[in-house]
DNA sequence: GGGGCAAGTGAGCGTACACTTACCGGGACT
DNA sequence: AGTCCCGGTAAGTGTACGCTCACTTGCCCC
């Protein structure tokens, strides 16, 4: 196939393995069918990668990563706190077209929890993805969107294994999954917890506002 | 080794290859090592299946019977329905020391959704969980210990959806995974979430036992 | 236009794995 | 006592996979 500079094919292979790692899994997923999807031979991917693994790996750091950036760009243009706990509840990377695909290789990681290089990499990743979402929650307590009852820490772990209980069992295809008979889903509901209706928003928003001067407060809830 | 009958070579097979199976993972166990830690040679493991594929499903199935009925126990002794939910929050078959093993093999399984057989048995089971959950919270629901603001159905799913994520999380042994800084724990919030605090308790069961005159609200059991 | 170098290839090597074949032996019934 | 079922074994077979070796091709700069 046609030469490519080198930081060109890296990320090349590096999508490449993302696509059949995702579908297959780490184990299932050869070094010979990653390279024939990239249309090269499979020394090629030795001269980028010291092993299979080492591919692996980088994925997950670059997958962490994007995602990440993904996020905080979606919130980005939104300083309101509660819209933008409302992006990072709906953005969630596992459930997103563009990231859910990507977002399996994280996923099928976890799996390969014996291997102590490979969780390393996959710890690191979730102490900051829990890092993140506890710096969104804590903003939103801080404009009294969400309820103090509950720390920024363990609401933040909570959302993080809501999303990944939800990204792990979305590919099962099961019908009527994450939603009921009704259509609602689980999606709004978290919203619903975590941010109340729209008139307590308003009121919050109010109250934001007034205490923009003082300082700090709460809303409460129960399911 | 040892000549054993056939049902219960089977069930030792079933049990080493769990072990295996949820250490190691479907593609990294081999059949050869599942044979020398049930100190059999390999052509037993295939006298009692057909394949290591169909030895995978057939423990996919009973890891998920036997957590049903393990669930079920639990809750068996307990008839009031906030205390039954409490239990079902507490006992999560991914963290209790008993299940939480065997459980990974569900978690290990749900890498492996490229292959339609193996697919097909974990969404089964899935279902069959969500049935039994939301059947719980009806019941919850009824005797008044959980709002009615979201459906049972939907309900369920977050609790499953919050069960798989800790589990999945769980085996990375993340320092203060699923705890804050002052150790409160995932399941103490969850529990909060659901049945309120005490003296709303109080006041549910007060109209629990009032209803319980007027028609027969109570335990409910599925499939 | 030719030297140097990085990108690329064809053809394996060793090994590990799922699964099989051909045979052994104990004990329960006739 | 014989036989035959059935739980067990030793020793493979074919194949697929991770990885490497020895070599070629195209680009850039002087």
């Amino acid at each position: 196939m046609s030469r490519l500079p080198a930081t060109e094919r890296r990320k090349q292979l590096l999508d490449t393995a993302a696509r059949l790692f995702a579908e297959r899994g780490y184990a299932r997923a050869t070094t010979a069918e990653i390279a024939r999807a990239a249309q090269v031979t499979e020394p090629i991917i030795y001269r980028h990668f010291s092993s299979k693994k080492e591919l692996f790996i980088a994925l997950i750091n670059r997958t962490g990563e994007e995602t990440l950036r993904l996020w905080k760009q979606q919130l980005h243009k939104a300083p309101d706190p509660a819209e933008r706990l409302r992006r990072l509840i709906g953005a969630n990377p596992l459930v997103s077209n563009r990231g859910r695909g990507a977002y399996r290789v994280i996923v099928q990681a976890m799996t390969e929890i014996s291997d102590p290089d490979i969780l390393a990499a996959l710890a690191h990743h979730i102490r900051v993805l829990h890092e993140f979402v506890a710096g969104e929650v804590v903003a939103a307590q801080e404009a009294g969107f969400v309820s103090e009852r509950f720390s920024a820490s363990i609401t933040a772990w909570m959302l993080l294994h809501l999303g990944l209980g939800y990204g792990v069992l979305a590919p099962l295809d099961i019908p009527g999954h994450a939603q009921d008979e009704s259509g609602v889903r689980v999606r709004e509901v978290i919203e619903q917890l975590m941010l109340g209706d729209s008139t307590r928003q308003a009121e919050n928003l109010r109250k934001h506002a007034r205490r923009a001067a003082e300082d700090r407060g709460d809303a409460e809830d129960a399911a």
